[in-house]
RNA sequence: GGCGACGUGGCGAAGUGGCCCAACGCGGCGGUCUGCAAAACCGCUAUUCAUCGGUUCGAAUCCGAUCGUCGCCUCCA
């Protein structure tokens, strides 16, 4: 068995095999920190993790580096708008997407180099590109790819039988990009502007266009030729289509063996898009009372290469689902066999489910049936702690196995989760009371617990408490 | 206009030639258990996969047409 992923350049989903065996280089393509990042936005992150996190639950040892863009035209508007420099604002909204990566389990790429800090390495790219002939100079001090030198350019977009006069990106030339030889070539490096910020360089005053950061971390980084590159459909074209003619005509080295692109997250039956206006963010789904894990849940439920809708409804579904990945872990915990040996049939089930996860997964990252996988397995864990058929190891077992494969879902609450001295007194006042069969008490004691959210419920194992995910306000 | 994706139950979403009268999650209905509650379990909830034709012994899955939806072509995850 080994893992295939798909490949948008090619079409083709095919066996994932590291230029390093055992070593896989992933670039994801991060975030612009000119403001908070929509939760749409998310679902390309959250994938991001799920591959990450997949890959290295199969043994891969994984460098994950994903780019923060903080310097373009809309950092600089943003700064403008402010008075401020733009190190204030993409300081800012990086410190805000951290804080939404944490909040949705997402975990920290091994590198997240900053466009700014990458100066040198992008003027190097530009000039072994310039020498090369792959680019040329304009009177503004801009530097700008020539197409025409690059004859597979367009491969990722198919756009290899559009005529250069048909593309419309013809009609839509910014005004500061005069000068071009073709309308298709793109800036690499843009000349100095009055208040906009400049670094002096062995090519002149200027800034870094934007495609070429991508090109110049991930080589830093990863290596002139590398795995795995992600990023949203959307930069299919042009960004992606223009790292790879960049980086090709510098190196003369496949840039990328698998381009993994994620659909849209779509509400309202359009994608959610800040120029649609119908976007949430993070922090706001949150404090309306969505856990962070059923946010996360529903951002992850489907196939990447598909879109998925997100709605109050998706997130309602998610939770519930969410609810019920929380009660069997507490069932577990708390489960106390009557003596019972050791179930024989546990650890077929627990493998069988495992196999199902891993081959569903390692199908391009099919996620829907290893969910699947993993709800079949919490159903039939369910059924054998009401049969009271295992033993207390097999339980452990069992919750063990569920957190293994959690290890890619993040979806299960905290391990080490402990009560609170004043709330274990509760818990145990209510025992005594119902042990005393005083249901008055017992029942308000529980009330009591509800209110400060502590859900307890009473099974043969006694009572069996759990956090209750947040309520919908 | 060019390129591409997609239309599966009340909702979300798998399945891409026979295991499908269609997984899984959510929701609904009925039941079991229980001091009550909750959780859980059991049963029911698409003879049907946008529509119409075709290929095939056999199609949700292949082909064609039609209708519809969405995305990219401009910043965009």
């Amino acid at each position: 068995m080994t893992v295939r992923l798909g490949d948008t350049l090619t079409g083709e989903v095919r066996p994932l095999e590291p230029l390093e065996p055992g070593h896989v280089r992933v670039y994801s393509c991060g975030p612009t920190v000119y403001g908070p990042a929509h939760v749409g936005n998310f679902r390309a992150f959250t994938f991001d993790d799920l591959l990450v996190r997949y890959l290295r639950f199969r043994g891969f040892r994984v460098t994950w580096v994903m780019n923060v863009t903080d310097v373009d035209d809309k950092i600089i508007k943003a700064a403008a708008a402010e008075g401020v420099g733009i190190e204030e604002i993409s300081a800012r909204y990086s410190k805000v997407f951290l804080d939404d990566l944490a909040t949705l389990g997402i975990r920290q790429p091994d590198v997240l180099p900053r466009a700014t800090e990458n100066i040198p390495q992008m003027v190097a790219l530009i000039q072994t590109l310039l020498e090369g002939g792959h680019a040329y100079r304009t009177d503004d001090g801009s530097v700008f790819f020539r197409i025409a030198s690059w004859p597979d350019y367009g491969q990722l977009a198919r756009l290899e039988r559009v005529d250069a006069n048909e593309m419309r990106v013809g009609e839509r030339v910014e005004a500061d990009e005069y000068g071009k030889d073709d309308v298709r070539d793109f800036a690499l490096w843009k000349g100095p502007k009055p208040g906009e910020p400049s670094w002096d360089t062995a090519i002149g005053p200027g800034r870094p266009g934007w495609h070429i950061e991508c090109s110049a971390m991930s080589m830093r980084y990863l290596g002139e030729s590398f795995d795995i590159h992600t990023g949203g459909v959307d930069l299919i074209f042009p960004h992606h289509t223009d790292e790879i003619a960049q980086s090709e005509a510098a190196t003369g080295q496949r840039f990328v063996r698998h381009w993994l692109h994620n659909a849209f997250l779509q509400m309202g039956g359009q994608k959610m898009a800040k120029s649609t206006g119908n976007i949430e963010r993070v922090p706001e789904i949150v404090a309306r009372g969505v856990p962070a894990r059923a946010l996360r849940l529903a951002l992850i439920s489907a196939h990447y290469r598909t879109a998925l809708s997100f709605s109050e409804e998706s997130l309602d579904a998610a939770t519930a689902a969410v609810e019920r990945l929380d009660a069997i872990v507490a069932a577990l915990a708390a489960y106390q066999s009557d003596a019972a040996g050791d179930d024989p049939t546990v650890g077929a089930l627990l493998d069988g489910a495992r196999e199902a996860f891993v081959a569903a997964m390692d199908d391009d990252l099919n996620i829907s049936p290893a969910l699947a996988a993993v709800f079949d397995l919490v159903r039939e864990l369910n059924r054998r702690i009401a049969a009271r058929s295992m033993s207390t190891a097999d339980a452990g077992r069992a919750l063990q196995a569920l957190r293994d494969l959690d290890e890619v879902l993040g979806l299960l609450p905290p391990a080490d989760d402990a009560l609170t001295p004043e709330l274990q007194a509760l818990l145990d006042a209510r025992a005594a009371a119902r042990a005393a069969k005083q249901w008055a008490e017992s029942d308000r004691l529980r009330d009591a617990l509800a209110e400060r959210g502590i859900a307890v419920e009473d099974t043969r194992d006694g009572q069996r408490w759990r956090r209750q995910v947040a309520s919908r306000v």
